[in-house]
DNA sequence: CACTAAACGAGACGGTACGTCGAGTCTTGGA
DNA sequence: TCCAAGACTCGACGTACCGTCTCGTTTAGTG
């Protein structure tokens, strides 16, 4: 099958090339591929490179028992930030940055990518609602924003490191945000 | 001077296409320009908008006075937010994008925009905490990324809009975080 | 049987494109038919095409009876060109062409086509020969040459027009020149 | 300059290989240039090739001065087939084959190449008219036609040599069905 | 009458070339 | 002297067909 042959090649030319650079030519050769045959399967380079990374690179990361919500996440986080922070993070905020001239590779990458992962996280911030953890009007997607919205703001932005003092902090913080105490201080 | 013209057909042309698709023969042609005068002034693309973007278009957007730090923020992050929803918020998008595959844009982006922003607001919380009002062991730059990072996040992924709403939880949720009664409570 | 509807396709599609950009393709596709099934049976576009045409278009033009060899030929010539200036015409000069860059083709198309043509205006001549009307050393090859050839020059080349004059004049002259005596004096 | 470059690759690419083979990226990789500039200068292959081939190869050849028009004929015929009957007559060939699908090629073919030779044909018969060699009332297309035609056909559908023999003997024959009186029965 | 073998449709596949676009460099002619 | 104008090489784009090659599926012909 050729899919697998170009989805490999693509993993093996990622390596060493970013996402902009990579030729779909390139991926045509190093598979021993035709043109004719990425195109009849994927409407654009970002489509393949989804498709290569999550089918063979990425750990399907999941949130892990613990005994708060608090801590879930906060495990949950340690995680996620350890595989954005290397050469997979690299490729996804690629994939992002191809995403803001083609509202398609966007929508592909949200679909594929980040819905799981926030569909996850929204179950244990409503786990921790329920159990009276978290505040009982909270607006679950900001809460999902607030705690992972600056570990991609660095990604992408690279003005500070994603290194494990953020990691551990940052999710403290933000869940700090959402718990009742604070908000009967408030 | 051709510098002018340039950076003034750059502002027009961006208001018809994206940032991928401003072809630097397209600014010559516009700006009535040869491109080997681009290339003497501009390393890239990038470049070009970033100079265009920031010496024509963008207001200097600072804080204004305000009773609490807090509320400070508040206020910015709204205004913010209003830049980034429209059509300056999609060229800062590409720009970042751009930037991706080019660190030398991102370090330029960086140094023209994010600096002076992130130090205005890194005075304001230094101000929150010297009054008392946030936490006395507030790490600046995490507690800046708290606040805006969900920002950039839901402008570069666009799971969410950058609506009203968001604008004015988003803070609320975020100084609630770093500030001192919640800590006392923790 | 897939031959015939092969055959039909490619003299539909004659009807509507060149020989140049029928694709073997479009044939396929046209009659419903899978590309292997066409290549099992023709080595070439261009076997097809002769086979198609002469299968079913070209009508087997033949000498008529008449008083001389000189008028026969004449009303042959008519006749011919009549064949020859329209689309007809057109498809066996695009023969001819894919036989420049294929002798196959070119050897294919005598034997159908010119074969049978050639030797029936050979026993014409032959006949005017033998009954003293024609020159009796002629080299008949060259006779019919000078007969046909230039009808086929203005066929591929195009410089005059396969006119009613030309058909009229170029046998009486050509056949002037064969003559032991010219017939009119003119 | 490139259009030098692109006129003696085609010349060199053409002793190989035929027009129909001759790729442009061929032209292009052989003179070292880029695609484009060749487009930009020449709408189709046929047009470099018959610009390559009327610049460097052809020898202008022209009427000799000869005591009669039927014996000045006769060595041009004579000459043209000993130009037809090797490689650039193949390469003529296929210029009216690749004409056969776009008409302008052949009009090309025909103002750059025909038009002159056809000229100078046509100057040599009238004085033949005027000298009353040849036929008062004669039709100069026509004999023109005559004498050229039988080589072109021969030429172009291969049915007969192009040999010493026939081009003796064509224009001969041909002399003799336009003048006023045949000279020798033969 | 069932079974097999061929011929078949469909179309994926590795290729080659197409004609276009833009990048970045280099040359020229007029102001 | 400077610079617009634009020619130049290069490399990738996405498309069109090429001719080869499985795949099942008819469809005859034979046993």
């Amino acid at each position: 099958m050729a899919r697998k042959a170009i989805l490999e090649a693509t993993v093996r030319l990622l390596e060493r090339m970013t996402l902009q650079n990579l030729a779909i030519e390139c991926i045509a050769r190093e598979a021993g591929v035709g043109k004719a045959t990425i195109y009849r399967w994927w409407p654009n380079k970002a489509a393949i490179v989804i498709d290569a990374f999550f089918e063979e690179v990425v750990p399907r990361t999941t949130f892990e028992k613990a005994p708060t919500a608090a801590e879930a996440i906060q495990r949950q986080a340690v995680r996620i930030m350890k595989v954005l922070n290397g050469r997979q993070g690299r490729i996804v905020a690629q994939i992002i940055a191809e995403g803001q001239n083609d509202p398609t590779v966007l929508e592909y990458f949200r679909s594929m990518f980040l819905r799981q992962r926030r569909a996850a996280a929204g179950e244990i911030i409503q786990a921790g609602i329920d159990s009276g953890e978290f505040l009982a009007d909270l607006d679950i997607e900001l809460a999902i924003d607030l705690i992972y919205g600056p570990m991609w703001y660095r990604l992408l932005v690279g003005h500070q490191p994603l290194d494990r003092a953020f990691a551990e902090t940052l999710p403290r913080l933000a869940t700090a945000a959402i718990s009742r105490q604070k908000h009967a201080t408030d």
